[in-house]
DNA sequence: TCATGTATTGAGACAATTTCTCATTTGGGT
DNA sequence: ACCCAAATGAGAAATTGTCTCAATACATGA
């Protein structure tokens, strides 16, 4: 997720405090892969800084939400997750396993420039997700 | 949401019975309007099965939900929400305030079609959405 | 360096949402 | 009308998210 960091300077700049819970939080954002559920950071989070509180987790991913630097998402759980609130996130999510299978190129800046425009608001990231049967539920079936 | 009596039909199709909680859940998923949360569908549903149980209504969202006709999507709540397993949803959120805008055209059936080649992947429906900042939320800032 | 004031935190109570269990009921094929 | 697997309701339990408040730690300036 980005260059290390990012997140740490990017709250820095936007006047907050650099406190030891949120250093741990946002390198566990940056270094762990994508799709981490609350709980998930509070786990590993705690790995860093023991002493890290369930409160405290939901603080940052609301600050970082808010600064638009991640994006909360829902996949197969029940539970949000959390991607990079910049650039593009592509999924194919089968409807009946719940698995989930990841693209890159989808060719929307055109349509984004667009909106941006029509409706004065600032784009910052996408979300494209089809939903529908993966091959081997369709075979199952 | 689609043609009346589209769901029953499409669990009897499925094989599955076609009872009084699920005709009451179907009814309000097809009259009530947009994103419905559990909750919602559960008080709507019990002014027309009023013995309707909280478990019957997750019971009967899934299995919507794995037949493909309908999907849960997140929006400001932490709550689930439902939507079509049809067709598309576009959404402009807001991440300082939350608000969200709806958008009809994207053009991606010719991506949709392409992908769906690729990953041999039986695409029902889609989510397309942008996150970013609002007009509001930017002279605010 | 050190004192100061405020933003931030941890702990746990609390609330909302979702899942599970199991005895009972019911739809639909025969 | 009978039968039985499928489905249900009720509530317990688990998971996820929010709130309160006294204690702490960061950043700023002396
Ligand atoms: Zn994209
Ligand atoms: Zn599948
Ligand atoms: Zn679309
Ligand atoms: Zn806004």
């Amino acid at each position: 997720m980005e260059p290390s960091g990012h997140l740490a300077e990017a709250l820095r700049r936007a006047g907050y405090k650099l406190t030891a819970p949120r250093k741990a939080i946002v390198q566990v954002l940056e270094q762990e892969g994508k799709h981490l559920s609350s709980n998930e950071v509070l786990v590993l989070g705690r790995r860093i800084y023991p002493l890290l509180s369930r409160a405290t987790v939901y603080r940052t991913l609301e600050l970082l939400t808010n600064l638009g630097l991640i994006r909360p998402i829902l996949l197969n759980d029940t539970a949000q997750r959390y991607v990079n609130g910049e650039g593009g996130h592509h999924h194919l999510v089968c409807s009946v396993c719940g698995a989930v299978f990841e693209f890159e190129r989808c060719g929307i800046d055109r349509l984004a420039a667009e909106l941006a425009e029509r409706f004065d608001f600032r784009i910052r990231s996408h979300l494209l997700e089809f939903y529908g049967i993966c091959r081997t539920c369709q075979t199952h079936a």
